[in-house]
RNA sequence: GGCGGCGUAGCCAAGUGGUAAGGCAGAGGUCUGCAAAACCUCCAGCAUCGGUUCGAUUCCGAUCGCCGCCUCCA
């Protein structure tokens, strides 16, 4: 039985789908006005394997990721370097997709982004004024959240008593508005060559909320199964969704919120002023794998703080390596006759721990325990005796299981070996047959020098690329 | 000021009212010409102090420490 934390309730509930069989899901995607760090992936991550997961427990599954491409951030940067919105992040998204590639996630269904869908927010925001949810104040629109009852049954936040303590940090257009908590959903732009956009109510910008109200009904419907996004996004901007969008249909927006928890690097909070805000080019720049930050990323629970230490990601690449090397292993394997089937019984064990560690709000953790002691349990049953062809084939279709949510055993390698590299391998070989272990290191090297890593085992000599 | 989370071996960490998964690192060993890969063995009483209980790491309280939210933020 599958379940998750949501965040709605504070507890874990059974996933019932809206429509049998289907799974319609919406993550809040990056803003994409800079290089996405390691905190954003470890989110998106989080969100590709919600995605697989879904898939993998049969859902015909509709996934939406959204682009940030308009916000303060990029309109005052592209206007201080004076070029467009869209030249100004046009390279973020580039580099977005080739990070989201390396890190092995797959592609969203949809992948709107935000300037692609002003009408739908406008749509929204005049439904928001006809029935009383939102007012104009100086030109600019806001939500009027004494018109939305349930306002803060998401993040559980009561305006009595905390405001005061956070008031430093309220807007200082607070003015404007009714009430100091409502919100801009579309922000007047009275300069004409400013970026913005014509509407019936005025010409301006969409506030930031707005877009995700827009972009996931449209995909979705006004009602959908799961939304996701950073723990960070809770409040406000989470809450200020669910107020745009059930204040605008009077439906029920998404029937679970799953929020992954933030990153830690060395225990400390990743923050630019410390310096340890790490993009996913920062660290491969350091020579780590995709792979091994992937599995590092999605080594911890989705809900739980993850430590990001350096340490721990050069565990991670041992750690990759060696799932590697089971499965070349296994499927390397020569296949005997023997009836003992204990593979068979450990391939099906590993694959039910696996599926209820994931079935248990995703905890991939025990689901890694689960793969490593298959792991661990088929290395030394080989190590005894060969496996039957059936135990290989059990084997390997568990791994093929396993990473087909997880997406961390990485390709597979099949490339054929050139000429070079294959007489190499003979030479050398004849040259061990010889005793001449001098000539034969010295080729060793050399082909480790074209990335070609030897092993010699009892069945002859293996060889992975490095 | 209001609210939430966490504190488990050198590191990353799961988990449970009945004496603690998994990975990395480390030590010793097997195999090997040597490596590599793999295997075997070893390595914690769960922040502190109280309480509840036959029994707590797991429940309650307090203390200390860390992280987060309270309209920029994955």
């Amino acid at each position: 039985m599958l379940r998750f934390h949501n965040t709605l309730s504070r507890e874990v509930e059974e996933f019932k789908p809206l429509d049998e069989g289907k799974a319609k899901v919406y993550i809040c995607g990056p803003t994409v006005w800079n290089f996405a760090h390691i905190g954003n992936f470890r989110t998106f991550i989080f969100g590709d394997i919600l995605h697989r997961y879904l898939e993998f427990k049969g859902f015909d599954v509709t996934y939406v990721m959204n682009l940030t491409d308009v916000d303060d951030r990029i309109i005052n940067e592209s206007a201080e370097r004076g070029i467009g919105i869209d030249d100004m992040t046009a390279p973020f998204i580039v580099a977005f997709h080739e990070d989201m590639a390396a890190l092995n996630c797959l592609e969203p269904d949809f992948e709107p982004r935000a300037t692609d869908h002003i009408g739908e927010m406008i749509d929204i925001i005049r439904a928001l004024l006809e029935n009383g949810k939102a007012y104009e104040s100086d030109g600019s629109i806001y939500y009027r959240i004494s018109a939305f009852p349930d306002y803060g049954k998401l993040s559980k936040i009561s305006f009595e008593g905390n405001i005061e303590g956070g008031s430093a940090r309220v807007d200082t257009d607070k003015y404007d508005k009714e009430d100091a908590r409502d919100f801009a959903l579309w922000k007047l732009v009275d300069d004409p060559d400013a970026t913005g956009w014509d509407a019936s109510f005025g010409r301006g910008r969409p506030g930031w909320h707005i877009e995700c109200s827009a972009m996931s009904m449209k995909y979705l419907g006004e009602t959908f199964d799961i939304h996701a996004g950073g723990i960070d996004l809770q409040f406000p901007h989470h809450e200020n969704e669910i107020a745009q969008s059930e204040g605008a249909t009077g439906k029920t927006f998404a029937n679970f919120w799953l929020h992954g928890e933030f990153l830690k690097i060395d225990n400390e909070k990743m923050a630019k002023s410390l310096g340890n805000d790490y993009t996913f080019r920062d660290i491969r720049d350091r020579g780590f794998s995709a792979l091994a930050i992937r599995y590092l990323l999605l080594s911890v629970p989705y809900g739980k703080q993850l430590n990001f230490t350096f340490e721990g990601l050069k565990g991670a690449e041992t750690t990759v390596e060696r799932l590697r090397n089971f499965r070349r292993l296994v499927s390397d394997s020569t296949t005997g006759n023997g009836i003992d089937g204990s593979a068979l019984s450990a391939a099906r064990t590993a694959l039910e721990q696996f599926e209820s560690a994931m079935d248990d709000d995703l905890n991939t953790s025990q689901a890694l325990a689960a793969i490593h002691n298959l792991v661990k349990e088929i290395n030394s049953l080989m190590a005894d005796r060969m496996l039957t062809k059936d135990e290989r084939d059990a084997v390997l279709h568990a791994v093929a299981k396993f990473d087909s949510v997880l997406g961390i055993f990485g390709e597979e390698e099949k490339e054929v070996l050139d000429e070079e590299i294959d007489s190499l391998i003979e030479e050398r070989e004849r040259a061990r047959r010889e005793r001449d272990f001098a000539k034969a290191d010295e080729i060793r090297d050399r082909l480790a020098e074209m990335n070609i890593i030897l092993e010699d085992t009892k069945d002859g000599v293996r060889w992975k690329r490095g």
